[in-house]
DNA sequence: TGAATAATGAACAAGCGTGATCTGATCGAT
DNA sequence: ATCGATCAGATCACGCTTGTTCATTATTCA
């Protein structure tokens, strides 16, 4: 599925495809722009887009052999939320239910 | 940033957080669904979310320390794109603008 | 109010990085 | 809406590194 789809499914919803578009675009330029401020973004129930700061570490140039320092690498990191991951496991139905306590 | 602020900033750009946050909510939903149906959702600059099926494998409880299995868990996965890497790695200024070729 | 998130701890396993190329995707034009 | 051009993404390889998962409790988010 690429942003298409993913527009056209949402403008199933919002009701108009030009909204959709415009909406998808909103919101993944707000996350990106949020996470390379720094400010974590946490969606509870979906996920957490953080920026994971790495230091530099020495890594290797498979074409040469060669040992190579990588400098520091800032990148967003993602970590699903427990009713994403419950989604994806098959148990549960729909998302942003949340009625749903199997403890 | 929680939900709140991610509406709350993205209302700045469609005007209304009442759209906002039916955008908001179509968005993360419709992916969630859509992973969780198997369908990899690509966004080109953005990342991909796709759904990583891990097979059963040894753990260990921290509280125990006994070793304990697995079983097969399918956990949604994220991969940061190119302009989003850039982006937190402060190489660019703005996404979605793609007018920048630094090639 | 109710429920999800964060942090800890240790061992196992997969990923990562450079880099060219092909394919797919995206954006703009008609 | 569809076609076309252009650009991003995936791949493959080797050796070291990092991530990831389990479970519990307090706090904070929705």
């Amino acid at each position: 599925m690429n942003k298409r789809d993913l527009i056209d499914a949402i403008s199933g919803r919002l009701g108009d495809k030009k909204s959709a578009t415009e909406a998808v675009n909103a919101v993944l330029e707000t996350i990106q722009t949020a996470v390379a401020s720094g400010d974590k973004v946490a969606i509870t129930g979906f996920g957490v887009f953080e920026k994971a700061e790495r230091p530099a570490r020495t890594a290797r140039n498979p074409a040469t052999g060669a040992t190579i320092q990588v400098p520091e690498s800032s990148v967003p990191k993602f970590r699903p939320g427990a009713d994403f991951k419950a989604l994806v496991n098959g148990e549960k139905g729909a998302p942003a239910k949340a009625g749903s306590r199997k403890k």
